[in-house]
DNA sequence: TTGATATATGTCGGATTTGACATATGATTA
DNA sequence: TAATCATATGTCAAATCCGACATATATCAA
């Protein structure tokens, strides 16, 4: 898909002024990853709560350990679609999804107080 | 996906009992059908609010007519991510989608007078 | 009706994503 | 230390998804 848009974005279509839709392409793309960043650390987070291995889970997902590694690093080969299933595999209903891909980047500092208030229990 | 899914069902892995197993993953196959649809019907609306054409959409997210018509038909070939990227080119906002996402299935009720009240404008 | 424009459907080659496997790096315990 | 378990990284064939194109079916104005 990157490789795609980039043929988009060469190939001789664009006006002048295109500046802003480029942009536009790129607050999209930062979206988005700023969605799965989030779903993973939500996966990564509930399935440490749940107790389970990444073994465990990939056997819930009928996928591999390996895979879920990648999950939870938000490694690029992963799609939005495969982190919402593992939500949704590790319990996660419709709406907590919706809270989590809505959800704006937490600040750093809201960030490390949520990590410290996880490592204190 | 489905193929793979189907193969680790009939895979002989499957436990006594599996069967709650296997209706949590009926669940979540539901759950992101349901989440397509969602995003979907938000995509033309929101197409047509802004009077473009499937093609002039085509056109911003560097694909083509008949993908849009499939994105809006929720075709079993689009994905989820590729809903999400068309919202997003449509200006629906990270919360807007988490709302679309994270909302329950409206009621055919209301449904009806949405229908309606677009149908009216 | 005819023509023009918008949307839907089917197909295809190529790109991306996936599960699986091997293997490496930690982390923990004996 | 060695052994064991959990997690990370790299690779690959197969499955899936994509943009593109052809073509069909509206919808509507002339």
């Amino acid at each position: 898909m990157k490789a795609a848009k980039r043929k988009k974005l060469e190939s001789a279509g664009w006006k002048v002024g295109s500046t802003a839709e480029f942009l536009g392409l790129c607050d999209e793309e930062a979206m988005l990853v700023s969605m799965k960043l989030a779903l993973a650390s939500n996966v990564k987070e509930r399935r440490s709560r749940l107790k389970l291995t990444q073994q465990a889970l990939a056997k819930r997902l009928g996928s591999s350990q390996s895979r879920i590694a990648k999950i939870e690093a938000a490694d690029p080969s992963v799609s939005l679609e495969l982190l919402v299933r593992s939500a949704a595999a590790l319990g996660a209903t419709r709406v907590e999804i919706g809270k989590i891909i809505g959800a704006k980047t937490a600040s750093r500092k809201r960030q490390r107080a949520k990590k410290s208030a996880l490592a204190n229990r």
